[in-house]
DNA sequence: AGCATGATGCTAAATTATTAGCATCAGTCG
DNA sequence: CGACTGATGCTAATAATTTAGCATCATGCT
């Protein structure tokens, strides 16, 4: 296991959101994502301490590498979950929810809503 | 409005994340909080880089001094979470939510889920 | 073939971040 | 009072990060 995220330098973490946002990406792509991008040759020097440091792998991708987080997506999604909870949130999920609703309640169709309550509802029902 | 926390070295991102948690706190609380904690003196000194970067700012508390940031609380968390949804959830607020559900339910009780529950039923009879 | 473009590996310089110490002040205690 | 502790303001040294250039290789095009 990598070290905590918590470590990442300034410019290390704009890149780990761009991989993980993206999933697996090419030195360029993530250049062309950052903000106030720094020159090719930068980039993939901070890629490259990134895999040194065990955040990062590569794959050869034709020509060319293409990078993968080492943490899966899965374990650092809910790692940065937990971690914003505990920090905006007094470590209570219900006032996330509550925010989350309010914040992006607009851009929840019907449906996703009904499904949101499916997954309440099944909660409630298993007395967790 | 300050510059965006994208751009904040890792020192002064962990610092932000104490303020945000403890609301106002003093330069010794921060460094009880802080991972692999500087000396008192090199907290103090981020703390007035923080200030002069306009992060923070801070008030006299007896003695000593008490920060707290300058972007307001609600307004941090919700960029911080619109963050989030963006770099781990496609920017799918229905995937925040059920992974929330997922990771958090065993900490929601009965009447958590049931204020959620009655939160998700206001937005769909609003249509929203 | 030569040239251009896109890539990697590597190096080191430049820049920024981080660190902590010193001088000084304020308050408390014996 | 002096000593001690806790605080601030400030400085600069040190460490870390960031940056980009060079040499080289590979591929595609004329």
């Amino acid at each position: 296991m990598t070290s905590d995220t918590s470590q990442l330098s300034r410019r290390e973490r704009q890149i780990m959101e761009i991989v993980y946002q993206q999933g697996r990406v090419t030195a360029a792509e993530v250049r062309e994502r950052m903000p106030e991008a720094p020159s090719y040759s930068a980039v993939r020097a901070m890629l490259r301490i990134l895999e040194d440091k065990g955040h990062l792998r590569h794959e050869q991708d034709g020509p060319r590498y293409v990078f993968l987080p080492t943490v899966p997506h899965e374990e650092a999604r809910e790692s940065a979950l937990r971690r914003l909870v505990r920090t905006f949130f007094a470590d209570s999920p219900e006032g996330a929810m509550a925010a989350l609703l309010e914040l992006e309640g607009d851009r929840l169709d019907e449906e996703a809503l009904a499904r949101i309550a499916a997954r309440i509802r099944e909660a409630q029902l298993e007395g967790r």
